[in-house]
RNA sequence: GCCACCAUGGCUCAGUCGGUAGAGCAGCGCAUUCGUAAUGCGCGGGUCAAGGGUUCGAGUCCCUUUGGUGGCUCCA
């Protein structure tokens, strides 16, 4: 007999050799049925596992996260299956779950279409319908090489797991592969699913290698929660970015100015005079001194940064004048170094701290363009610390604490920090600068007390770096923020300082964005809101809609007032119903409607009707007035 | 850059088998003076992304280019 303790902490005693499938049964039929595997001391298992040792047994359901991936992991398969009976030429890469479903990619000469995602399907549903017993098997390497002749990828995949590794093989009806599991134990477990989309991927992620055609897909216990699923994504789109930015007249990109490059509209400009207002006045309460630096440099300068050597393919290519190469700035830093550079200093006036909205160009491979969250010009809420290595920790911690400050007071309080850490092959600073700067990164993250998520040889080549990923309402992961460390350039340009003991030393540098980029932060922003910014930042602050003619001039006595406590206004005095203009400002997501009519007028009040909550009924012109100017100033 | 897909008035989209382009919204004009999400009538607006090809004839089929979308690689 063997001890099994299960979740809720209680024992129960079985045969050895119980399967996880029977131990569920025991227990409840109900669980049995939604059971999809078992989590045996922590490692997810096959339902049909059976178990010999004393053990702990988690039985997990679809709602779990190794759950969802086996569920996802056997659609994979299923769909695999698929592709191998309509297309038997197909050879198999791999094919596992995500986050969102799963996928497998496919060798294939002919490429998958639409209608053939659909003749794919068709194929799935039927396998499921034959429902076939999926069955774990293991085999002796050559055993193993010997089945998957047919399968070059999978033959490399054999050949490179480690000496003793157990090769094992999942079948089900006529098809079987390599797969390390775990699996549910029927195809036709599998209730609702769909095919989302073909992609291309390369064979192990590498350029170099060979293209392979991906195809995406989820699939969900019950049908109700696919429709949810595509629901929510249909809902995901109404708050893109690049639609809001369409529909509020926010900002667009332009055939003929060239890919990547954004124009502000008057709206989506005045939310970025928003963003930049605080961002200066935050950085002048927090130490910084701001400075402009130009838009082009001499090659030279970019040869001493480095720019050149490591950076060059991300650079615009250079504009002669008078016999000397200029480049497009990618980077603010050798600005800020040269600087610094301008005069001898002392350890007395360490650390600096210098910022700068600087609007940098990069030439990004056209397929990565992406809105406003990956374009190739953009501005960057750029700084440069200089400081001596003893003050490094300080630093790091108050630049980190800026850092949450400003994303809460965007609305920003969920967000995933990353340290990332010397990569493993390129990298310039000895080891102990190295380590000093991760700890004191560490230390920084640990004292505010946060968690991070450490990215093994993620860092740049020059240090090691915070990363720090903000989470739109809808889950999705942005890079904005990031706190870099930089071993390379004051080496480069030869930064010094001079010490109390009179010696020159070398200064530590800082590289740090808090928002990343404008256009980025505004895109995660806008997404963030769905559009309706709160009254600190929405463009139009207040609609005043006079109901008739004979109201206007009150109108705009009460526009004028708003206007000189720097709220902005604007009047819709046309000539339509009320209902029309109300549904027109509600669609801009204006937040606040005043309605001025007969009665208004009459007791100088304003009818106010709130963008959330509709007609809040009316109240005095200085009251309202108050109200919206104390929302402003507190990003209420 | 690579794989797949997409591009029709300002916007959202229809356009069958290849036979010379249509709607709604927006805009403009007129009427309407109205109390919290669309007042009515009328008018104007398209070299069907660009270029080439097939064809008696191309929005529709083929090729190239440009731009975009979803991925891959790369990144704020």
């Amino acid at each position: 007999m063997i001890q099994v303790t299960l979740k809720d902490g209680s024992v129960k005693s079985y045969k050895k050799g119980t399967t996880i499938i029977e131990i569920a049964r025991d227990i409840s039929e109900g669980l049995a049925r939604v059971a999809v595997a078992g989590e045996v001391n922590g490692q997810v298992k096959d339902l049909s596992t059976p178990l010999n040792e004393d053990c702990k047994l988690n039985l997990l359901t679809f709602d779990s996260e190794g759950g969802k991936a086996t569920y996802w992991h056997t659609t994979s398969h299923i769909m695999a299956q698929a592709v191998k009976r309509l297309f038997p030429n197909v050879k198999l890469a791999i094919g596992p779950s995500i986050e969102n479903g799963f996928y497998y990619d496919f060798d294939s000469e002919k490429t998958f279409t639409p209608e053939d995602l659909k003749v794919i399907e068709a194929e799935m549903q039927k396998i499921i319908k034959e429902d076939y017993p999926i069955e774990r098997f293991t085999l002796s390497r050559e055993e193993a090489l010997e089945l998957m002749k047919d399968e070059p990828y999978k033959i490399e995949l054999i050949n490179e797991l480690p000496e003793d590794a157990e090769i094992s093989f999942y079948r089900q009806g006529e098809f079987t592969d390599l797969c390390a599991g775990p699996h549910l134990m029927s195809t036709g477990k599998i209730k609702a699913f769909k095919l989302m989309q073909q992609a291309g991927a390369y064979w192990r992620g590498n350029e170099k290698n060979k293209m392979l055609q991906r195809i995406y897909g989820i699939s969900f216990p019950k049908a109700s929660q696919l429709e949810e699923y595509i629901k929510m994504l249909e809902e995901a789109e109404k708050r893109d970015h690049r639609r809001l930015g369409k529909e509020l007249d926010l900002f667009s990109m332009n055939e003929q100015i060239g890919p990547g490059l954004v124009i502000w509209h008057p709206k989506g400009a005045r939310v970025r005079l928003r963003i930049e207002d605080l961002w200066r006045k935050q950085h002048l309460r927090n130490g910084y001194d701001i400075v402009y630096t130009p838009h082009i440099g001499r090659g030279e300068l970019w040869e001493t940064s480095g720019h050149l050597g490591f950076y060059k393919e991300s650079m615009y290519s250079p504009m002669e004048v008078d016999n000397q190469d200029f480049y497009v700035k990618p980077m603010n830093c050798p600005f800020h170094i040269a600087i610094y550079k301008n005069k001898l200093h002392s350890y007395r006036d360490l650390p600096y701290r210098w910022a700068e909205l600087g609007t940098v160009y990069r030439y990004e491979k056209s397929g990565v363009l992406h809105g406003l969250l990956r374009v190739r010009g953009f501005t960057q809420d750029d700084a440069h610390l200089f400081c001596a290595p003893e003050q490094m920790p300080d630093e790091i911690r108050r630049v980190l604490r800026f850092c949450l400050s400003m994303l809460h007071e965007f609305g920003f309080d969920k967000y995933k920090i990353y340290l990332a850490t010397k990569p493993k092959d390129k990298s310039v600073g000895d080891e102990k600068m190295w380590a000093d700067a991760t700890k004191a990164l560490e230390e920084a993250v640990k004292a505010e007390g946060l968690e991070c998520d450490i990215d093994e040889g993620g860092g740049a080549f020059y240090g090691p770096k915070i990363d720090i990923k903000i989470k739109d309402a809808l889950n999705r992961e942005w890079q904005c923020s990031t706190i870099q460390f930089d071993f390379n350039e004051p080496e480069r340009f030869d930064l010094t300082y001079v010490a109390a003991d009179g010696s020159r030393q070398r200064p530590y540098m800082i590289h740090r964005a808090l928002l990343g980029s404008i256009e980025r932060f505004f895109g995660v922003l806008l997404e963030h809101y769905g559009g309706a910014f709160p009254v600190w930042l929405a463009p139009v602050q207040v609609k005043v809609i006079p109901l008739l003619e004979k109201h206007q001039a009150f109108a705009n006595e009460i526009a004028d007032k708003l206007r000189q406590q720097d709220v902005d206004v604007e009047i819709d005095a046309r000539n339509e119903k009320i209902g029309y203009r109300i549904r027109e400002a509600q669609l801009e997501k204006v937040p606040y409607m005043l309605v001025i009519g007969d009665k208004e007028l009459e007791s100088g009040t304003v009818s106010v009707r709130s963008r959330k909550d509709g007609d809040i009924g009316s109240m005095t012109v200085d009251a309202f007035i108050s109200k919206v100017v104390e929302e402003i100033r507190t990003h209420a």
